[in-house]
DNA sequence: TCTTTTTGCGCAATCGTTTGCGCAATTCTA
DNA sequence: TAGAATTGCGCAAACGATTGCGCAAAAAGA
């Protein structure tokens, strides 16, 4: 610390009073008819003496710290990595900094993350949400503006924006079953996250009405290396080792992530099964490197900018509303449609 | 807002005063004698109002406030968004929370989010810095414990950790050579960067002692679209167009990042250049998914766990010195060597 | 010359914590 | 039973900013 830096300073070296110097630099020097000269000797010892305003004391007063909190369930997948990536540079636009926390898919860690967020009076939250039930985000949704993105809760009245998942997953398996597909293998991630369920719910609502085709679903958990063990090990020999024509067990992977993927091309690969050749493959997510793959992969592609610029808009205007002493607005629901893009893996 | 929810409201109901109140939420109640009857009065009504602590007053007065600020150069990039993840995890396993900016490579955002991070009290700061002149940070770093990663200055008192640029650079080309390859395109990312110049440097060093070989350096962003482009414009015909058996200008190209290598692998797809048949392929960076394209392609790998770890605890280091009243240790400098990752693109 | 108006600025409270110092009431010692 | 020691807690001043109210001096009006 060279010397502090505060109004309390300036006001001193400059010989007026703290207020004044307040005024001056909060631009206020006309409406309270501050003269030209105290305002040209302020401003000159501020910038002197390169004044930075504290923000936490600016903050504790004013009742506003232009933070946002973002929390994420897996800031290393990629996946999150993005759609953070993308709401902290429209956040920064609008003159707001990010809180980013990870919460690791642990309901535990994210009422820690929430609970932090309101202790540092954040302005509003943009949160990925783990939990299952939505009390804690609801309560305190109740003191500070909060938009759920890319999952949600049943039955809740917070605003959330998020991918038709069901939708995304029923376009995936329509099309393989287009393509002649009738075995089809899922591998999906976390169970409890909502993506995932609804996922599992679109497939199922496709395949149980045909009972022409079969299907399996494993896995646990949005990762590289599960998609690999849990492909593996459905492959394995010694299970139900197909029909007479073909020997694989299925004729169709779905894989619910781009993460997931990798795993399952690297099994794939290892066991000696070639795509479009053997199998179809078919992914979640859209992650620029898709097209790139080897062969480049069909997949199920989710707006995140738009849903994100949509996430942020929304929260933006809660928090304008609120502070304007209105009441909230009836909360934005939103359900994006996702998109197939159709390459050569099938 | 419900009520307000602080240690006064708390005093006032439990009747007793604001002191007593904070001494026994912080756990000092033994310290200046609270007697157990009022610290269970107390915890209760805590604990019944839900009560947070505002980290804003309590940051104005410890003067510490257990934020990290950490900027990158480009968020949206997965180099600087897994450097990001890493660093965010590690610190919040150590109860520091962070902020994250993107400087977007320009010098003038970045200042913003210095000053910023300044006058938002952080405890230290992680920086990737655009700037070409270490002025700024070391005036910041007088005030602000802060560590560079990925990018340095030459002549610098600031602690960094980098990788060893020159070194990767020499060893990509290197291999190059040792596989017969002797006319090369190196596709190069922002040419200010630090990173950026050392790669030249150690390509040209190796390079330019070989009259047998020759080069040309393409680029200027480490985009996917920059790649692109830059790639398809070098190939294009009209150009040197390479020897009597070769009809390709070059034989080998070297993308100066993950970013780059893809849109290198869309402008040769495009061009009908095999890889590695017609050309071989090398890439700096280790994203997760160079082993999963067509082909699996080599690379120079970086740690980044390992240096984003050095760099944490040079910072918690650095913070902890400072708060006992020591001086700064001799400021960690280093150079972390990367490794080549032998795939089938060569 | 004596009010009224305008100009230019400061007082002091407030936001929610933390903490050095001190002071009653109780218990112990002699 | 008086004095000393201990127990249990509160006062008030910070931290650095914002803001409603008000007040003196200068200018304008009568």
């Amino acid at each position: 610390m060279n010397q502090k830096n505060s109004l309390q300073s300036i006001a001193g070296r400059v010989g007026v009073s703290v207020t004044t110097v307040s005024r001056v630099l909060s631009g206020q020097a006309e409406k309270y008819r501050i003269s030209q000269k105290t305002v040209a000797l302020v401003r000159e010892e501020a910038a002197r003496s390169h004044y930075t305003p504290n923000l936490l004391a600016q903050g504790l007063r004013t009742q506003q710290t232009r933070t946002i909190g973002v929390t994420v369930p897996g800031i290393e997948n990629p996946f999150f990595s993005t759609l953070a990536s993308i709401v902290i540079n429209l956040l920064q636009n609008k003159g707001y900094h990010t809180l980013l926390a990870d919460s690791l898919e642990s309901p535990r860690e994210e009422e820690q993350i929430l609970r932090m967020f309101e202790a540092r009076q954040v302005d509003g939250i943009v949160a990925v949400p783990v939990a299952r039930q939505p009390d804690l985000h609801e309560q305190i949704a109740r003191q500070i503006p909060l938009v759920l993105i890319d999952r949600y809760f049943d039955h809740t009245v917070l605003p959330y924006v998020c991918n038709d998942n069901v939708v995304g997953a029923r376009m995936a398996v329509e099309y393989l079953l287009d393509r002649g597909r009738r075995r089809i293998l899922a591998v999906q991630g976390v169970h409890d996250a909502l993506p995932n369920r609804e996922r599992v719910r679109g497939l199922r609502s496709v395949l149980e009405g045909r009972p022409d085709a079969s299907f399996d679903i494993v896995g646990e958990a949005f990762s590289v290396e599960d998609g690999y063990a849990s492909t593996l090990h459905a492959f394995r020999p010694g299970r139900d080792s197909g029909t007479a024509d073909s020997p694989l067990a299925y004729d169709a992977v779905f894989a619910f992530s781009s993460t997931l993927l990798l795993g399952t091309i690297n099994a794939l690969r290892e066991l000696g099964i070639r795509v479009p050749g053997d199998i179809s493959l078919i992914s979640y997510d859209n992650n620029g490197f898709l097209d790139f793959m080897d062969p480049p992969v069909t997949h199920i592609a989710q707006p995140m900018r738009e849903s994100c610029q949509l996430a942020v808009d929304t929260l933006l205007g809660l928090i304008a509303s609120r502070h304007s002493g209105a009441p909230d607005p009836a909360p934005l629901q939103r359900l994006i449609p996702p998109k197939l893009i159709i390459r050569s893996s099938c």
